[in-house]
DNA sequence: GTCTTTCTTGAGTGATCACTCAAGTATATA
DNA sequence: TATATACTTGAGTGATCACTCAAGAAAGAC
């Protein structure tokens, strides 16, 4: 009996993940938000509830998306070539509204404050990592990494390593592919 | 014959660099600097003309106390092992009000709007960037880094691990003590 | 066609933003 | 002591912030 929305709600979260990835959370107003998405304050506070919501949904789809990208290419090409590929390919995403890693921005921009959204990242975060390590523990079953490394302890500097290239990665002063390509480098000495 | 101010301008500034660094840009109002550097609006104004020619002091601050203190540090124990030291030390300062890099923070937040101040920490990063390079470059007229490798991209790989370490030693899930120690390392092998 | 339900619209809310400025106050010189 | 020259004070500026809500429009059920 009801009207049906006019907007596509997936595809508005997709919208604002990319505006606020580039623009970061206080960086984004409302007025950004309602002329980007086209909705007028009534429908996207109905539509979302908050900005912090829409922005925690953004977040959540952004990470979500990020490991089954990366799950997706292990299974293709197996754990290491994923893990030596990743670095390349998180800087040669055309498409994407930045190079940095959105989680990274949000931690950095609203840890200091305490705000939900980053503990809400830095969780995010976490669960990347264990992506990393899981890939790490697998490709030692292949016999592709000696056993004596601590897949843990690999994931945490691979992971830091990504954060550090993908932020090196926005600025017009650095070959970010030379440090992809040093990354990968270092993954095939293990 | 006129009043002396009751302030240390240069005392000032390092506060107010204290507060941007943790905060940053948009999540340090005027309101705050006031309250922590004792100044009322007429006094803040008078002295530095706005928040952001302020913000521009603290970086400029902040950058070069980062070089001077590499740059000693080098005087003292020599190019290879100051570079060895710094990813440890970077993590270590205790009274700093963050460990990520100020100048990563401040190009993060501000460079998709092509603010002016992302620009100077851009600028400034690639100064960094130089000193880092000077020290791969003297370590290998020391006989301590083969001369195959290109300082500059040296240069840049660990200016990026660096800052994917400094942003990694704000979270506690991390155990950034291990990834200074396999950067360190990195260093050993070339 | 009529009713019910939901969506859309956009002017308007108080709070906070960076910033201004006129009035008051203190100090070094004459 | 008188005067000139800053510095300090804090109420107040317009702009923008995230957000609200009442009224109008549209679509399914009958």
């Amino acid at each position: 009996m009801p009207r049906k929305p006019e907007y596509d709600r997936d595809d508005l979260i997709a919208r604002a993940r990319d505006i606020f990835w580039r623009q970061g959370w206080a960086g984004t107003s409302l007025k950004d938000l309602e002329r980007e998405l086209k909705l007028k304050p009534g429908s996207f506070y109905a539509a979302f509830g908050s900005k912090d919501a829409l922005y925690g949904l953004a977040l959540d789809r952004y990470a979500q998306e990020g490991v089954a990208r990366l799950r997706a290419l292990a299974d293709r090409v197996g754990p290491l070539e994923a893990l030596k590929a990743q670095p390349r390919l998180v800087i040669e995403v055309s498409r994407a509204p930045a190079k940095a890693c959105m989680l990274a921005k949000t931690y950095a921009e609203l840890q200091a404050k305490d705000h939900e959204l980053a503990g809400r990242a830095g969780v995010l975060m976490s669960e990347m990592k264990a992506c990393f390590a899981e890939l790490f523990r697998q490709a030692q079953e292949a016999g592709d990494i000696a056993l004596s490394h601590d897949p843990n302890r690999l994931a945490t500097r691979y992971q830091s390593d990504l954060l550090g290239l993908r932020l090196s990665a926005e600025r017009s002063d650095v070959d970010a592919h030379e440090i992809a390509a040093d990354i990968a480098a270092d993954i095939d000495r293990l």
